[in-house]
DNA sequence: CTCGTATACCTACGACGTAGACGAAAGGCC
DNA sequence: GGCCTTTCGTCTACGTCGTAGGTATACGAG
């Protein structure tokens, strides 16, 4: 890949996460990223505490490529809707590396800035502060878990292998019992690979919003 | 552990479980397993066909240990509930080997019951094939990551590791800027475990009926 | 008793994470 | 420039991992 003899952290992180996104988390060794710089496994550890460190990183990284939408004065719900939003767009193109932020969102600066900023929406909406934790820590937890089992992801070494494992998968539904499966087998072809992933992720958002306005409303009443 | 010569597949998973519950996924290794039943790693080989075969095993288990409750002539949505909160009792004791299922519900008989129980709900519901299976997917994934990433959770090799690891992340809390971090600081405890499981996780099953009722309704009117 | 099959064992390999000591180069200070 | 300190990459080496391939044993059916 790039061979300088100054390594640079950024630049390592984002050939880590390149490889996760080609080839899955497992494929993320401290020897392969070394070896896509032109150098020592060793010299990594200048930059990184250890392998722990570098996935760190990458969480870090995902959770900075939000794009978090200033506070205005709509609705609460509303401004609800657009940051969960914005969290998804940042994560969708990585679902590999989505897994590493489950246990890690409150390890590193944006992680603490986005759970703040939904933390405030939920208090804004009325919940007591035990309420918003657990609600915060869901809703995120549920955005992250949305892109992780997107419908139609396969772990594989390659494109191809990825394509197989569809495939097979798809040919295993077949061989269910109709009787015993009747639902799953009519939505046979949505769960392994999601129809529409745009409306896939809309829904998700819509169920999260409408949960959370009909869970506020009801503890007001 | 066990000192027999025959090797038994469920105990196998059995003890890989209460390895995963007492030091995390990571700890789970063919030679340690080899080791509690004092044999040869390579013995393991006739019972799973790799590692992963095992990981498979485990997710397995866990989905089999929900006792799903049988369809009546409830709402849809009460009956959802209890389904949900069947899962969610399955897996809590569990936590560390949650993970797994994410991508595995698919992959064995008990998920896909579990699945065909979920989609038939939806489906009284009154929602389409793509919207359910998406739902459906959504809904499962949810309750894992609830599972998961439930407040209060550390990874270490022991207790007391854990437990360390708690009070390191309760003291990093303090040192933020409160200026920055307002609401943070004002759910930091139930941040860093949660003040009532039980309600955590009651509020978790509430938020996601609440919100399938919603988008029913509204999809339907 | 015989023989096929199931099971466990042994040996060995390559990949991994990383500790520790060392050398080279960069940057600050005079 | 000359020097010194800090930074950074290299080298060597260890222990652990998953698992391929071949071998030994014990059991059940004929």
């Amino acid at each position: 890949m790039a061979a300088q003899k100054r390594l640079n952290r950024d630049e390592l992180v984002s050939t880590a996460l390149a490889v996760v996104d080609a080839e899955g988390l497992e494929a993320v060794t401290i020897r392969r990223l070394a070896q896509h710089h032109e150098v020592t496994p060793m010299a990594l550890y200048r930059h990184f505490p250890d392998k722990e460190g570098v996935l760190d990183a990458i969480a870090e990284r995902l959770l900075s490529d939000v794009r978090c939408p200033e506070p205005d004065d709509r609705p609460w719900h509303e401004q609800m809707h657009d940051l969960m939003t914005a969290i998804l767009d940042a994560l969708m193109p990585h679902p590999n590396a989505a897994t590493l932020l489950t246990l890690r969102i409150l390890g590193c600066e944006p992680g603490l800035d986005l759970t703040e900023r939904t933390l405030s929406l939920l208090f804004e909406a009325g919940m007591t502060r035990e309420d918003a934790a657990d609600t915060a820590c869901q809703v995120l937890a549920s955005l992250i878990s949305l892109v992780v089992s997107e419908p139609g992801r396969a772990h594989g070494p390659d494109p191809d292998a990825q394509e197989e494992a569809l495939r097979a998968k798809r040919a295993l539904f077949l061989t269910l019992s109709p009787r015993r499966y009747p639902h799953l087998i009519a939505s046979a072809d949505a769960l392994v690979s999601c129809a529409s992933r745009d409306s896939y992720y809309r829904r998700g958002v819509l169920l999260l919003v409408t949960g959370l306005r009909g869970t506020v409303s009801l503890s007001a009443a």
